[in-house]
DNA sequence: TAGACTTATTAAAGTTCTTAAATAAGTGTC
DNA sequence: GACACTTATTTAAGAACTTTAATAAGTCTA
């Protein structure tokens, strides 16, 4: 039961946020036929939003043989964003319009530490301020696992164990807060910045200094699990006497840039085909620092061997940092449209 | 985009019946609170509806303090359903109304044959006429995969091979038909006859005579895969010389009733410990004519030497065919409700 | 360059829902 | 059993969107 007749308002507000920035710009007679919204409700919203100054008139189409249609587009710098991600190391930021540009970029210390929500809350204060009090999103990646806004489960960081960052936060500053896990947040920000379709399912699979896990979207939905354990594949059980995590060490310590063994190859392949006779998904996504082509050929060979090869995804690399950067501002930007 | 002003009526409609029968009774101000919708426009509603014959009065409340409220049910009997299941020995069907309660129930020769489509239709057509054409719906449960509506990948039936059974049925009988994979169905019946909640991820798995095989549905969703090959399980890679479906035969043929082997458990554990890893769902469902709960609890033993235990998913046993016939039912009635 | 033809926008009238006020139908008390 | 008090339902007025008609602003052609 989504749908009340008195929000209606919002959505529409929404949609047309959500189109003219999809599409850059639009006329009134593109809207309404998209939107299946009449002519004169479009054109009232736009008016109030023009007045707004959150949409700007970009001038008049060429003549289709009448008159010529005014067209406009999105302000993006009615509203910012502001993405944060907590790492053990350090605190990455940036600010963001709109349409996905970073309007500034910037560290922190980490405050993954004693006292850290301090630290953070003055860090954000700070920003804020220096920012004319335009954002109006803050989206929150953390390596944990997260439930409507609130820190589940953070293993080394359990000073922040059960805490409700989104609620804690959304009352401080009044303005619409997300939280979301780091891998989630990659596997969203890869889906939106590659163009893939709804309702594809992607995997985004890292192996890590601390172990693999992935990240998954099924049918447009980012899986957590029933206790959020889901993609801790390193329990994955694959030989006789050993699960995808023990494969992976095989004895040694799994370095950077060292998936090159056979029994990695093998390892990964058995996972990969493991995800496809299970999920059957359309997309494997590998963190670029950890993979390089050759391997995924490899891969691409070895999985063939367990599964038909014409169900095998696509299997692809993507820098990671970046795609979860993404995803933290995708998910500001839907705070933003919708608020 | 789902939301239009336009389909307004409809969504309250939809709600109204939903609520009703979710419910089983309701008075105008109950629906009103709970569907968020003005008092005045729920009466408009429901007096329409009654003139339809479409719910009836079932008397007063108990007063409160004041005015007694009339309370109004849905007439069962207003709209039938047919769930018909297509199977290689015969052909099983049932007529349902609103409730769920089957109305009547009957069989007839398998369809799954050169013209069967022809014998499909001739069935499809004498069952509606013996019924007033008090039938609403048709839910249709095939044994393969199946994409909106048009039979896919049907193993063994070549001359379904692509057919689009939804669109050829709605177009000639002009009701909705909707047409699904036996063991999407079936975990969708398990999920609503069982209560599970929305957004709760389940697994059905069947061991079966050709194979194994299993159904997912994950965050509310039915799981199909990029290329219609989700829960092909059999080709999990599980031992360093065999994968799932291997394991299970171990040289000999699976009989029913015979899972019982030490080796059968072990597949059997690790893969549910794989389906935790990945998916973590709430509930894993086998069906009861393959399993009882003694071997459930080895199951449950051996599973958790491959996951922490504390992950572990209920493991329970159900009925596959009424699970099927209840899921068929869900879809038809899902369908009525909408129309 | 006037008139025929297109297309965009505005204005007016019609629907449908909501809110608020009025009425109906009860319960309980002195 | 009249009066105060509750709660359900109906009625009337107001708001928001849609449809249809009218107008504005172009293009194209003879």
């Amino acid at each position: 039961m989504n749908t009340t007749p008195k929000s209606l308002r919002k959505v529409i507000l929404s949609s047309i946020r959500k189109s003219l920035l999809e599409l850059g710009s639009a006329t009134k007679v593109e809207l309404s036929d998209k939107l299946e919204v009449s002519f004169p409700t479009i054109s009232k919203f736009l008016a109030q939003m023009e007045k707004d100054g959150e949409i700007i008139s970009v001038g008049l189409d060429e003549s289709s043989g009448g008159r010529r249609a005014k067209r406009y587009a999105y302000n993006p710098e009615h509203m910012l964003g502001l993405a944060i991600f907590l790492e053990s190391s350090e605190t990455n930021y940036t600010i963001f319009n709109c349409v996905g540009e970073v309007m500034e970029q910037g560290k922190a210390p980490t405050v993954l530490i004693d006292n850290g929500i301090n630290l953070l809350t003055k860090l954000i204060e700070k920003i804020i301020t220096t920012n004319d009090s335009k954002i109006r999103s803050i989206a929150i990646g953390v390596p944990g696992s997260v439930d409507n806004g609130r820190i589940f489960y953070m293993p080394g960081y359990e000073q922040f164990q059960n805490f409700d960052l989104k609620g804690y936060y959304e009352n401080y500053f009044s303005i619409p807060v997300v939280v979301e896990n780091d891998m989630n947040a990659a596997v969203l920000g890869f889906k939106h910045s590659k163009g893939t379709k709804d309702n594809q399912s992607l995997i985004y699979l890292y192996f890590g200094q601390n172990g693999p896990g992935a990240g998954f979207m099924i049918n447009g939905d980012v899986v957590r699990g029933s206790t959020f354990f889901a993609g801790e594949v390193s329990f994955v059980p694959q030989y006789n006497e050993r699960n995808f995590g023990q494969a992976l060490e095989n004895g040694s310590r799994l370095n950077k840039k060292t998936i090159s063994e056979d029994y990695h190859i093998d390892a990964i392949s058995r996972l990969v085909a493991t995800f496809v006779a299970i999920i059957n998904p359309y997309i494997i996504i590998f963190c670029s620092d950890e993979m390089d082509k050759e391997i995924l050929n490899k891969i691409t060979i070895g999985s063939s061997k367990y599964i038909p090869s014409e169900h095998l995804p696509k299997l692809t690399e993507s820098d990671w940092k970046q795609d979860y950067l993404y995803g933290l501002q995708r998910l500001g930007l839907d705070l933003m449209i919708n608020e």
